[in-house]
DNA sequence: TCGGTATCGCTAGCCAGGCTAGATGTTTCT
DNA sequence: AGAAACATCTAGCCTGGCTAGCGATACCGA
């Protein structure tokens, strides 16, 4: 903690470079999704209702609101006003589910599958271009990276007050 | 848009997988930062605030609200709430600045400073392994990945709620 | 078959954490 | 000196979460 680039410990210049190189992602992200949601006028988290019913949908499975809810890491109820207002602007739609009547399957409307393309299809398109402008034979290597990261960041890290006993 | 797996446009099963690695690491990304503040009792902004302030110790600059505000994507009147959150909580404290009496400098507890150790160092220490574990070869390769999806991210994508005229 | 229990989504009501507008004190420019 | 710009704070509002609890439906064992 006693060098002046941010916080990582990290004696290789190359290794700091890359974890720098992650921290930039990380913000390029968020930021990212704040300004796609702002210009569609909605929140983060309805967008991300959005794309997961969508996604859903073309794995040809049923988007329930229980699984948005999960997925999403808010309880029903929020869910439930989610769905309020992605119906009221025309977004998705509820119907009903074909064999639990407690359920309720949501889709998206052709409106929400538009919007969402022309947003998303050139930013997808644009990123699949610099996937594929890595080399072959680092690609394993990128993956692998990614993945452990990932599940690093899945495992560990405080849910616990610290020292609760 | 008409594959099973997600919304990605990609041929070459090693750049479709790449891309899921990256929604993956996103995804796992964003939870860490809701684990790590809820352990702490407090929001991610609030955490992600302390960070920014601590880095910028480090860094050996002033952290002043209005930055803060700026770093976060929010008001400044929001960024005074925030700040009364944390130094109520003991994690800052506010100071005034050396040489322009408007301003205040924001300054981090000895406290704040043991508990973000404690909670994100062994992250950071296996963050750091997790990048020294990379091929030597592989890292531009991986660091140019990364720095054009960020490229990418930042430059495009509606900030205008699409054809305003 | 029937009764108990679990599960689904929803409603009601609350709260945290954003925002805008505007006040106050300070600096900077002419 | 005076005007304009600036840094922060206060006051008051609104969105989007949450918990508690309800009616309807499904499931399961006696």
């Amino acid at each position: 903690m006693t060098d002046a680039s941010h916080f990582w410990y990290a004696d290789d210049p190359s290794i700091a470079a890359l974890l720098e190189s992650v921290r930039r992602f990380r913000r390029a992200d968020a930021d990212m999704r704040r300004r796609v949601s702002a210009g569609m006028a909605m929140n983060v988290t309805d967008m991300q209702a959005l794309q997961y019913v969508i996604a859903t949908e073309q794995r040809g499975g049923h988007a329930l609101p229980r699984d948005i809810a999960a997925y999403l890491a808010i309880s029903t109820a929020s869910t439930t006003k989610l769905l309020d207002r992605l119906t009221a602007s025309g977004h998705l739609e509820r119907s009903t589910h074909p064999t639990d009547r407690r359920s309720v399957v949501v889709t998206s409307t052709p409106h929400a599958h538009d919007e969402i393309h022309a947003r998303l299809s050139r930013m997808h398109q644009a990123m699949a271009e610099i996937a594929a402008a890595v080399p072959d034979e680092a690609r394993p290597a990128l993956t692998a990276f990614l993945d452990a990261m990932s599940a690093h960041l899945d495992s560990e890290t405080g849910v616990e007050p610290l020292t609760p006993a």
